[in-house]
DNA sequence: CGATGACTTGAACGCCATCAATCGCTGTGG
DNA sequence: CCACAGCGATTGATGGCGTTCAAGTCATCG
């Protein structure tokens, strides 16, 4: 908690920085814009790291219902199954680089390293810990309250001083919040009369929150 | 998937029972009915099991909001957390045993056991894919889904020859689904009405299945 | 420069929450 | 033993929040 960066980049290492260079893949990929990764029950041969751009897991429902389950960003992990097949679809939202290592590597390694062991369980740990967060706003939050922890949540992540540059589209943040990208832009410009925030940018991609603890109390504190 | 009561057996003897009798616990531990077996945000020093009874986990927010999380049932193991704190408050549902096991001691063990690290990782992985689940149902599944979703999972997991004897309250239901008690009231009256199921008992809380193909049917097949 | 895609905003609808009344079961005390 | 209080479930009425449908604007791109 104290500083995220360090734990990305500590992370990033241990997974990926450690290895032997014949293993690991000194390689960037790059996917274009919408771009498939992986997908959804495809056997999960590989573990994932954002180097640049941004990406989207999703999960499909009929009537082309879809609900985003995380945003990776530089430097986070993603596609890490302790299962044998991956349960999300992995996309890029922008032209991205990603660079990826075998998961049968990494189990092998881990064998014998005790740190990676708890590396891996802490990105298990952490992963679950934002889906259990998510459980919470998806089930039991207004609109205004989940447009609220998102802004918070990218404000955390982003630790931009000034205006955050979203990647993703108002369909996307509506798909991870459970909302219609509607509600999203009805709240956001709400947000912005309100002044909350100021969108700004050729698409208002551009975010900068001007009043984190004023969204802090929008989004009501747990208990 | 082909056996599930074999799986919640193995993990059953491996977290609790290949442990040197002296280091595991052999007490059932009773709890009485809404009693709290831990809480949100305490030390999370022991792994648990249910023996019999039920068990909700949830969080909570203002306004006396709720989220169920899971229903952990007999064999069920819970409380398992890799970080230092539990993230979820656990409470019987009715009358109820328990018994637990130190999570040092699991994890000092684990370091010389592959095969309960294996069992460990399982249990996490189990436990993320649930929550994951129950993201895209919170997220974009609507009340006659969700209520379709619940009961088709409690059909699995009881796999009762016959009526369910369901242990919680309307109310849990609903928390557990993101809806209210009297929306969860009456799309069970509406299922018991169209010959999906039949209610029965002192407070409606045996509910038969009759069609679960028509449940699976509502419950919108993902993709 | 027309076409496409993303965003915003307005209007109307609909699903589900909320409020409220009733019923049934359980347990308790007169 | 029975009256009554209390809790859970059901059902109806109403309303509100968010979705859906529909324009209209603006930026990007072929």
């Amino acid at each position: 908690m104290a500083n995220e960066q360090d734990e990305k980049e500590k992370n990033s290492r241990l997974v990926f920085g450690d290895l032997p260079d014949a293993k690991v893949s000194p390689t960037k990929f790059n996917f274009l814009k919408d771009a498939v990764i992986f997908r959804q029950a495809e056997p999960a041969h590989y573990v994932y790291q954002v180097i640049e751009g941004a990406v989207r897991s999703h999960k499909l429902l009929s009537g082309g219902r879809r609900q985003i389950g995380a945003f990776p960003l530089p430097g986070d992990v993603f596609g890490y199954e302790n299962g044998e097949v991956h349960r999300f679809t992995a996309e890029a939202i922008v032209d991205s680089s990603v660079r990826h290592v075998k998961r049968r590597t990494l189990e092998r390694e881990a064998k014998n390293d005790a740190v990676l062991v708890g590396t891996l369980l802490k990105i298990t740990t952490d992963n679950l810990q934002h889906v259990e967060n998510h459980l919470l706003l998806l089930g039991r939050q207004s609109a205004p309250e989940r447009v609220a922890a998102f802004l918070l949540e990218m404000h955390d992540r982003l630790k931009s001083a000034g205006a955050m540059a979203m990647p993703m589209t108002r369909r996307d943040i509506g798909d991870y919040l459970g909302l219609s990208l509607e509600t999203v832009s009805r709240v956001l410009s709400r947000y912005q009369r309100q002044g909350y925030l100021k969108l700004a940018g050729p698409m208002q991609r551009e975010i900068t929150v001007t009043d984190p603890v004023g969204l802090a109390e929008v989004d009501c504190a747990p208990l």
